[in-house]
DNA sequence: CTGAAAGCGCTAACAA
DNA sequence: TTGTTAGCGCTTTCAG
């Protein structure tokens, strides 16, 4: 009742063209022997009724959809949704179809949207786990062959192809940099743990303070959900202490966004009373005043990457896993200023 | 050989319990009489045996895939990314997935995405159509009975719901705020005509400036694709004028950006040199200095009643096109200041 | 070169 | 209450 019954089939083709199905189907899909006047005689036939293959049976009968799906943590993120774009665009050319299906941040809600790709009968899966540590469920669907390329983040224990990047040494380049700068007293705002570049980042955030001998403050560090808003938030918890930090290490655009908010709401200005870097470019790094300096990322490198790798699987390829990291590029602007000058 | 091929089906689960197939799938999908015992029989062994129904099958004896198809005109446009995410998530409380291709702001690719997506027996569409007059594919897909809605954009001719905003009121409105401020050589970036969302921008600017008696420059008037870098490139042309404009309206929030971007380039300051408005919020619209005064779309709303819309339709709702339009707010942020001040 | 027939996994009459 | 059977649309042996 619903509609796209369209319902010119297969069958219809052989009866308009006088031949059976198996004919029909030879002659469409060009294989196996056919007579040239067949042929077109079908070929005509299936212009003029406007056939259409039904993908789904043929699915069926094969055994996969022509779809891959893609797991992202969050589709609104400039960087997933950059991703999204050239993921979708590669696998376009193969005749692909790209499922979209954010995890949200959250391990059960990925193995729910994994479970129900999987029941689709999808070719393949690009994934950025949510976490780092609970990922059985990712293991498994490596374990039973599943094509399968971790982007941005890799889970523990799972052998297959991932894409990332190298976190802990952009964010020590940039920790680093803050450093040089004469700061000593240097926040950062991060995201939830579990999640695989939050570790990474802060890792080399430890480096950096390390290898300079300066301790680690706990309470210079502060968690916060990768969003505008809870960043800003958590910004101003941060600053709202009276010997408050006098540089800030942020680690994903959003959360650099919500930096900005909060600390301009606390009418403080950046560089003069706050140094900040923050992991990833973004569009708008370069529109305020000063500019942001940042960490950024191949981005452009990532996805089409990751696609080939997954193409090359499900052409049947058969070799170990290729575990690509790419380097990051501190881009210098004018949001770190000298501690003493400022 | 790729792999998925778990291969627990319906006739092992039936087989591990005992039962008919048809029993089984009575059991599974808790329909027509099952005996309690055999019920728990046949679920204790799907369990054990790890059987996950095979939705391709299911789709091919429904002749419907439980996917919906998103076609945004592209994705790494923040708006379209915040409708897609929200549309996913509505679909997904009813177990349908969202698979988004797009269309990239050309008629071809739409007409072969659209095509595609029909092939794989997708329950419905959601659509923001590239063009809004060559369209005689989506009249035909709206004829033929398929269940769609069009966003942000509507097409001629086409019978079926829509939802999109006044577009024509909120341009008005903007350069209304402009001429206020005393301007009079207000240059326009508009994108291209095809676009339904541009034509209706371009008839509130040109109303505008009628209502007031200002005759249209032509060369005040820039078209520009609809991406950061190509509008600054349109800026940097507009402004080289000896007798530049005074005032900017932007049909967008890439453009807006690509704009901020141009004349920041030209050494032009707002608003200062030249005031600003855009249609279209975004985020860092507050981050400038000054912030970016814009027309404000109810994004929020758009892609849940969307869904909402087309979740009635695939239920079979039979009622007249529903056609919404939103209305725009204009928010005076610090990006226009009075001609004669500046 | 072409056709008949089987079967992918599932559901739904219809029988029993 | 349960089983039998047919068939969704397609591809692919296997005969002819």
């Amino acid at each position: 009742m619903p509609a796209t019954r369209k319902g010119v089939t297969l069958k219809d083709v052989a009866a308009a063209a006088n031949v059976s199905r198996a004919t029909a189907a030879r002659a469409l899909n060009s294989y196996g022997y056919v007579g040239d006047e067949t042929a077109t005689r079908v070929v005509e036939a299936a212009d003029r009724l406007g056939y259409r293959a039904n993908r789904v049976a043929q699915a069926l009968r094969s055994g996969q959809l022509p779809i891959v799906g893609f797991v992202p943590g969050d589709i609104q993120n400039p960087f997933f949704a950059r991703i999204a774009h050239d993921l979708e665009v590669e696998f376009r050319k193969q005749g692909h179809g790209l499922l979209i299906s954010s995890s949200e941040e959250n391990v059960e809600q990925e193995k729910a949207v994994l479970e129900s790709l999987r029941s689709l009968s999808i070719r393949g899966f690009i994934l950025a786990p949510t976490s780092a540590t609970d990922n059985r469920h990712i293991v498994k669907l490596a374990r039973e062959g599943a094509p399968l390329v971790l982007i941005d983040r890799v889970a523990k224990d799972v052998r297959c192809d991932s894409v990332v990047v190298d976190n802990e040494g952009g964010a020590r380049e940039a920790v680093d940099y803050l450093i040089a700068n004469g700061h000593r007293r240097i926040a950062l705002l991060r995201d939830e743990s579990r999640i695989f570049t939050a570790q990474e980042r802060f890792a080399g955030y430890q480096g950096a303070l390390q290898s300079h001998g300066i301790a680690l403050d706990e309470t210079l560090v502060t968690v916060s959900r990768s969003t505008v808003e809870h960043a800003i938030e958590a910004t101003i918890r941060l600053f709202s202490r009276r010997d408050r930090p006098t540089a800030l290490f942020t680690v994903d655009s959003l959360m650099t966004q919500g930096a900005l908010l909060g600390l301009r709401s606390m009418g403080l200005t950046i560089p003069h009373d706050v140094a900040l870097v923050g992991f990833d470019d973004f569009n708008l790094a370069t529109f305020t005043d000063p500019q942001i300096t940042v960490v950024a990322q191949p981005i452009a490198e990532i996805g089409p990457l990751a696609a080939s790798f997954l193409l090359e699987r499900l052409a049947g390829q058969k070799i170990p896993p290729r575990n690509v990291r790419f380097p990051t590029r501190l881009v210098v602007r004018g949001s770190v200023a000298p501690l003493n000058k400022a």
